[in-house]
DNA sequence: CGCCAGGCTTCTA
DNA sequence: TAGAAGCATGGC
């Protein structure tokens, strides 16, 4: 929506390469980003809202300034990496480079540990419009209003509902998955800003301890949550690529990038026709 | 109507 | 301990 106050509204811009937002935000690796008509994307993130827009190789953030992007922003479009870099790397394999060839703009955001984990619990057996949808109702429900949107609301404040209050989100079987996560991380029980720094396999096993979190769900909230980029999560797509071009196994030496391959090989055999997995 | 959706839990042999 | 059934909801 064009107003007066976008026009007041401050801007930041800076530099980025390897960075389209139609990928980045499109790719499934989050909820709450809506495409503009005129291409910008606007969502909310960290309790703040954002309009964000590529100008040739600069990156246009709407609504922020350099404070906000030095704490917030800077970190959760991971522009601290160079994913030229990492492509050379992953392009030994035909199979990558072609998968990245096709998704050259992906870039793996650092979201919020909690809003993570919860939203890809919602994201199972369920498809991506009615995933984002029930987040929406969530945070409409129980978010607080930062002004004409909703932030995600805190694991305290879902772990303080009463059974059924989470009814009007029309989750179904998640519920009580949601309310489990909410009870764990809010008592402490469960640390997500630990998982940051903690052997992989002691993570996962911590998350999976929550009803409803498996190996996919668990690899999802590290690798877009926490900022474990080796994290490969497989799932039915995901499963496709591996019979049809790893036989023998993902191969282990792409796997210190391996959520940057993932989501490459992810966006490929969901979305390109000539991949022959769709 | 039936099938499917970025899975997981539970039941069964 | 692997493999199938069941799970809420909504779009097609």
């Amino acid at each position: 929506m064009t107003t007066e106050t976008d026009q007041r509204e401050s801007v930041y811009t800076t530099k980025a390469k390897d960075c389209l937002l139609d990928e980045i935000f499109d790719c499934g690796q989050c909820f709450r980003w809506d495409r503009n008509e005129d291409g910008s994307w606007s969502g909310v993130a960290f309790g703040h809202k954002l309009r964000a827009a590529m100008r040739g190789d600069t990156l246009a953030l709407y609504g922020t300034d350099k404070a906000g992007f030095d704490a917030i922003w800077y970190d959760y479009f991971d522009l601290g990496r160079d994913y030229g870099e990492v492509k050379r790397r992953l392009s030994d394999d035909p199979v990558l480079a072609q998968a990245a060839e096709y998704s050259p703009g992906i870039r793996i955001l650092r979201q919020e540990p909690w809003e993570t984990l919860c939203s890809f619990i919602i994201s199972q057996n369920n498809n991506i419009p009615r995933i984002k949808g029930i987040i929406s109702r969530l945070c409409e429900n129980f978010g607080e209003d930062i002004g004409g949107a909703w932030s995600f609301p805190s694991a305290e404040t879902i772990a303080r509902l009463a059974p059924g209050d989470l009814k009007p989100l029309r989750c179904g079987f998640r519920e009580k998955y949601i309310l489990d996560a909410a009870n764990k991380v809010a008592s402490g029980q469960i640390d997500l800003t630990a998982l940051a720094d903690m052997p992989l396999d002691e993570a996962r096993r911590t998350l999976e301890t929550i009803k409803g979190v498996g190996p996919k769900v668990a690899d999802c909230a590290l690798l877009f949550g926490c900022g474990r980029i080796e994290c490969f999560p497989v799932d039915v797509w995901i499963k496709r690529v591996l019979a049809c071009f790893y036989p023998d196994g993902f191969p282990e030496k792409y796997l210190p990038w391996g959520g940057i391959a993932q989501q490459y090989l992810f966006n490929y055999a969901r979305n390109c026709p000539e991949c022959g997995l769709n």
